[in-house]
DNA sequence: CTACCGGCTAGAGCGCACTCTAAGTCAACC
DNA sequence: GGTTGACTTAGAGTGCGCTCTAGCCGGTAG
């Protein structure tokens, strides 16, 4: 499969497809003898498999991590669990505020949908216990 | 409340503060004699909006749209409802692809936890009904 | 033979959302 | 009166994840 044909089945862009292999998410393909990318039908589900990763939020970086670790291959396996696994508590914790916004978001448009608009309602307080704890920011501005 | 004090209420970051006036999603502070923002509490309630609307993905150029509705004022309620509800829609969306790729996180989790592990599970197929169908993409490559 | 398509590389450019710098002002404290 | 620190502006810089351009090469159809 050249990589056009892969990037109709990927739903990668070629672009992206080639700029994957650059920095190592896509190991270096194959060349046919007139040196064109020449790629297996098993690197679709490693892409599939990319594409969970970045739809969860996973920066490149550790995407290129795990990759590393999965060219490693064999005694890599505790550290690419480990690594899924605390991205799947990020993800979970993700979610868990999404549900919590689309709280808000429900009040919210209950307000514009009421008769009884108040006409500031835009300032309505969002409860307390749906307000992020505001973290440590700007540490030392200058 | 001067703009420090704002930031360390809001989480935001007084660089922040001063773009996010810059660009039109505060509105334009009222300042004391010497030229400095002097803020009204309430502006906090309108922050924490702001960042429920970031924190589930909506764009800044989005956000500016509902800031434009509210600064208008009355007459825009049916409109910015219609823009949250279909942000909602969105969201609802999201979450969904997040719960399925979760499914798959867990399956490949649950791979390298167990003891009779597959040299290649990486390549462990997704199963159909959790993938994405491939939209169209690169249109028109020149 | 020529045109065209799809591929190749290196490297530049883009959109987003900030983040920071430089140079200056102002109020309060020692 | 001088220093400190928080503020002001315009504008430059950053990190991310692509996305595209320029210039070239090779295989195939007319």
């Amino acid at each position: 499969m050249k990589i056009g044909e892969l990037a109709r089945r990927s739903g990668l862009s070629t672009y992206t497809i080639r700029y994957y292999e650059r920095i190592g998410l896509l190991p270096r393909a194959d060349r046919d003898r007139s040196g064109q990318r020449d790629y297996d039908a098993s690197i679709l589900t490693w892409i599939e498999f990319l594409d969970r990763l970045k739809a969860t939020g996973m920066p490149i970086r550790e995407m290129l991590r795990y990759a590393a670790l999965r060219e490693r291959g064999a005694g890599t396996e505790a550290e690419r669990g480990a690594l899924l696994e605390r991205h799947r508590e990020r993800v979970r914790a993700h979610m868990a505020e999404l549900e919590a916004c689309l709280l808000v978001l429900d009040t919210k448009i209950a307000g514009y949908a009421g008769k009884e608009q108040r006409k500031d309602d835009h300032d309505a307080p969002i409860p307390e216990r749906l307000r992020k704890p505001a973290g440590p920011r700007q540490a030392g501005a200058r």
